[in-house]
DNA sequence: GTCTATATTACGATAGAC
DNA sequence: GTCTATCGTAATATAGAC
């Protein structure tokens, strides 16, 4: 018997780690979840250090800068955002249906994607980095403001409200879910119980009120 | 004639200056502005001193240290905010019209102090100052979601959402509107047309709905 | 009340050993 | 891939002249 610890067949014969190193992906989350906790401007590579465990230099092996980490956060979240608004179910249809879905997708998005989201949404435009992601909220914006004109047009929405104002309150409500939601214990995105009753939840409140009728 | 330029006569014997000195109100609103447009984090002495007109080391005449204008900055927020949770209006009378109150107050506070509100709105936990704001911000919607499970008690606000879930959500949707809402031209905490037009929207969103009925 | 000059620390980033 | 050591710069803050 070897007096090896017990290690994988597959790894046995390579050099044991005393932690699995790090991917770019893998730090990525790490740096995000802090992003997200402290604020872009209000982390310092000290604070990735003592969050990931790496040294403050063994970071850069990974990434070129700081700003890389936040460009590839924010794309985490903008990238199924701006697809959604280019979906079917977004381009055609009765408007008030294309409303729902995007509303129901942007939920989904939110909550599967919690930290990438709250990062975009807090962005300042401090850089050209975060320039570039108010540029491509605006055109999401933009899109929703048109559908939801498109719904009053057609009849099903209120008209004595403005489609732009109407459109950043819905998703002002919608968006403010960051800062209180958390995945249920076990929950991923594969299992996402707790999310489709909120988008359910939501989409009612936004829909009818929430008073009693 | 005198050859000294025309002065208002009640400054005319004083000494002239090239510009009002600053007073901490001053700076504090210049600060807080540049606060709210970088971030608290993202604002440097060199920022606020470019936004002034006065040297870094000037701004400590007026001040301890950036921390402070942080601090003054989310009291001009809270006071009137943990005021009215204590006003008659917020704690007599029906829950449905004791939450039509704190909404309309909460939108009167936002609109006429948006960039403290604001400051508020965007803190993040990283100095004891703003886990000191977070924790009245707890407070505050902790007294919100109690008169929305009245009101649902009541039966004036739908039961199928429970009434911490939709205090968050209505006051998500209200508190967005600092991401957009900009005062008019003119318009000052004395006229408030917009606001006050921007409540009744709001508030009739939030209670009936968007879709028509 | 405001300035220039400077102290001191923290930050983002790099060099080079292992 | 990770580390220690270090660089250059920008940050907060202070000293002292006017």
């Amino acid at each position: 018997m070897r007096t090896q610890e017990t290690v994988d067949e597959k790894t046995a014969d390579r050099k044991p780690v005393a932690r699995e190193p790090y991917t770019l992906d893998r730090l990525l989350d790490v740096a995000v979840r802090v992003f997200t906790e402290r604020g872009y401007d209000g982390t310092s590579f000290q604070h990735l250090s003592q969050a990931s465990g790496l040294s403050k230099s063994s970071i850069y092996h990974h990434i070129e800068g700081k700003e890389q980490l936040l460009r590839l956060g924010l794309e985490k979240a903008l990238e199924p955002l701006m697809a959604t608004i280019a979906e079917p179910e977004a381009t055609s249809g009765p408007a008030i249906d294309r409303l729902r879905f995007l509303i129901r997708r942007n939920i989904e998005i939110l909550t599967e994607r919690l930290p990438y989201v709250t990062l975009l949404l807090n962005v300042h435009g401090n850089t050209a980095t975060e320039r570039w992601a108010l540029e491509q909220r605006r055109t999401y914006n933009h899109v929703v403001a048109a559908v939801v004109q498109e719904a009053i047009d057609q009849g099903a929405v209120r008209s004595d409200v403005d489609a732009k104002t109407t459109a950043r309150l819905v998703f002002g409500m919608i968006n403010s879910v960051r800062e209180w939601y958390r995945p249920e214990r076990g929950e991923s995105a594969e299992s996402t119980n707790g999310a489709a009753m909120l988008a359910d939840q939501v989409l009612s409140l936004l829909l009818d009120g929430i008073r009693t009728r």
